[in-house]
DNA sequence: CACGCATACTCGTATAGACGAGTGGGCGAG
DNA sequence: CTCGCCCACTCGTCTATACGAGTATGCGTG
C-alpha cells in the first residue's frame, strides 16, 4: 500500500468538534481545489486514507460519500475514487430553434455536435399515440391523445438529454411529423409546412436531483442534478400546437437567452 | 416502540441480487410516491425498520441517505425523518426586468413576493469595490476593479437566492448605484438614469450541486441543487454595464423565458 | 400552577470485523 | 511468446456495538 505523499493532506484537529469524517472531507475537497489532484486522477484508496488519518474505514468511506454527494468525485468499483471530470458542455442558445437553423438536412442537434467535434447520436426513438399527463394535455389545451415522440441523445457515446415531444393529433397524425423520421429540419419545419406557422416558444426550467430511471438511462455518476425544460410551440393564432418535455444531464449543459431590455 | 402499519411495507426478496439497502430505499421511495407518507409526514424511525426488516442499523441508514441524495427525504436530529415538503416556487418570467416594471418605488424580489403572499426580506447587504474574477472581468470588457453589490434574498424566513451584482467602476462609484439603497426601481432604473440606456440581456444558466458554504448560507436540504445564473446586462451601445451573479435554491424556482421563433 | 429535571426516544458519529465482487498485473504452463 | 490462472488490491455491502447529542414528554418539586 502507497503512502500518500506528504503535504497533499494534512492532520486531524481532535480539539475541533467538527465530525471526522467532514474534516476528512474538507481536506480532500481543498486538495482538489488547489488542484493537488488533477481531474480525472485517482485519489488515495480508502485503506491508504484508513492508514493516513488512523480512523475506521466506514468513516473514510463516509467523507467520501459526503464529496460524491457534492459531485466532486466518483468511484469506480475494483479501480478506486476519481476527481469527477468535467465533461464537455453544450451550451444551449435562445435562437436554437430559429427558421435560419431549421432549412439543413440534418437536425439541429447532429449539426451543433460535429460542429463541436463531437460525435452525436440519437436513439430510443419511439413514437405513439397515448393519454397525455393532466399537465401536458394543459399545457395543450386539453386534448384527450396526444402523439408522443420520445427519443435519447448521446454526445461520444454519453447519453446527455432524454426528450419527449407531444402533439396533438389533430395536427399529427398522419403526417411526416408521426413517422420515426420527420424528415430535414425537425418537426417544426413539418408543423410549418403543415400551415402551423410558428410564432413563439415559452420554456420552464427547473432543476433537481434525478429519479433512478433517470439516472439509469443517462448514466448519471452520482451528485450530477438534472435540468427539467418544458418548453411550449404557439402558432401565430395563439394555439400551443407542441410540447416538449426535456430532462438534461445538468453537467453537460449550459442554457443561453437573450432577454430584451423593453 | 410503534410497530408499523401493515401493508405500507413489505419484505425483502432474499433472492434478489439487488442490495438490501436499495430494496428498503425503493420500498420507501415508492410508498412516498404512491402517498402512504404524505408530505411532511414522518417516515418510521431507523430502529423501527430495523425492527421491521431485521437488518442492522448501518443498513437502514444506507437506504435513508439514498432517499436524501434524492432530495426526497430529510432528517432532523432528535425528531426523525420526514417527507421533503416541496416549498412554494418562485416563477421567474423573462420579462421580469421590463421597464414597465422598474416605476415601482419598491425591488421586483419586494412587489413579486408580497403578491404571492409571501413574507419577502433582503440581507447581507454588501457594497465594496474589488477585484473581479477573470470571469467577471471579461463579461465586463477587462476592468480591473469593479463594484460589487452582494445581497440574500429570503421568502417568509427561508433564504432562497444569493446574488452579486458587479459594474464597472466608471459607470458605478459615486452614483446611487454604491450606496446600499439604490433607490426605487433598483440599479436598472439608475444605470437608466445616468445614461446608460438598456438594451437587452444574456443569461446563462447551470445546474449543480451547492458548494458546502451555499448549503450554509442558503439553509439548503440534502439533495436540493442550485440554479446558478449568470446575467449580463447591455446598453443600446452594445456596452456591457452590468454582470449579475446569482444562486437559487433549485427548489424554490422555475425560470419562465419567452422565445420568439424568428 | 409553573418550572425544572429525568427519561425515553430520535438521529449522528465512530469502531471493528467480515465477506463479496470487479480489476489488473504477474507468473507459470503450454 | 501467449494464454490463462491466481493473487493482491480496489470498492460494495452488511453486521454488531457503543456513545453522544438534540427533542419531547411527563412527573415531581417548589
Amino acid at each position: 500500500m502507497a503512502a500518500i505523499p506528504s503535504g497533499v493532506l494534512g492532520a486531524l484537529d481532535s480539539t475541533s468538534d467538527r465530525a471526522v469524517f467532514r474534516q476528512i472531507a474538507d481536506q480532500l475537497r481543498e486538495a482538489i481545489d488547489k488542484g493537488r489532484f488533477k481531474e480525472g486522477a485517482k485519489l488515495p484508496s480508502e485503506s491508504e486514507l484508513v492508514e493516513h488519518y488512523g480512523v475506521s474505514r466506514m468513516t473514510v468511506r463516509n467523507a467520501l460519500s459526503v464529496l460524491q454527494g457534492e459531485g466532486l468525485v466518483h468511484s469506480e468499483h475494483g479501480k478506486g475514487v476519481f476527481v469527477r471530470p468535467r465533461p464537455p458542455v453544450r451550451r444551449l442558445a435562445s435562437d436554437r430553434f430559429a427558421r435560419r437553423h431549421r432549412d439543413q438536412g440534418k437536425a439541429a442537434f447532429t449539426v451543433e455536435a460535429e460542429a463541436a467535434g463531437s460525435h452525436p447520436e440519437v436513439d430510443s426513438l419511439e413514437v405513439k399515440e397515448e393519454r397525455p399527463t393532466q399537465d401536458v394535455s394543459a399545457r395543450l389545451g386539453g386534448p384527450r391523445r396526444v402523439l408522443a415522440r420520445r427519443r435519447r441523445y448521446l454526445l461520444d457515446g454519453r447519453p446527455v438529454e432524454f426528450a419527449t415531444s407531444y402533439l396533438p393529433l389533430d395536427i399529427a397524425r398522419g403526417t411526416p411529423i408521426a413517422e420515426p423520421n420527420p424528415g430535414p429540419g425537425g418537426i417544426y419545419a413539418r408543423l410549418e409546412e403543415l400551415g402551423h406557422r410558428l410564432d413563439h416558444f415559452e420554456e420552464e426550467i427547473r432543476a433537481r436531483m434525478p429519479t433512478p430511471g433517470e439516472v439509469k438511462f443517462l448514466r448519471l455518476a452520482a451528485g450530477v442534478p438534472v435540468i427539467h425544460l418544458i418548453r411550449t410551440a404557439f402558432d401565430t393564432e395563439g394555439r400551443p400546437v407542441e410540447v416538449c418535455d426535456t430532462v438534461m444531464a445538468a453537467d453537460a449543459y449550459v442554457l443561453a437567452y437573450q432577454l430584451p431590455a423593453t
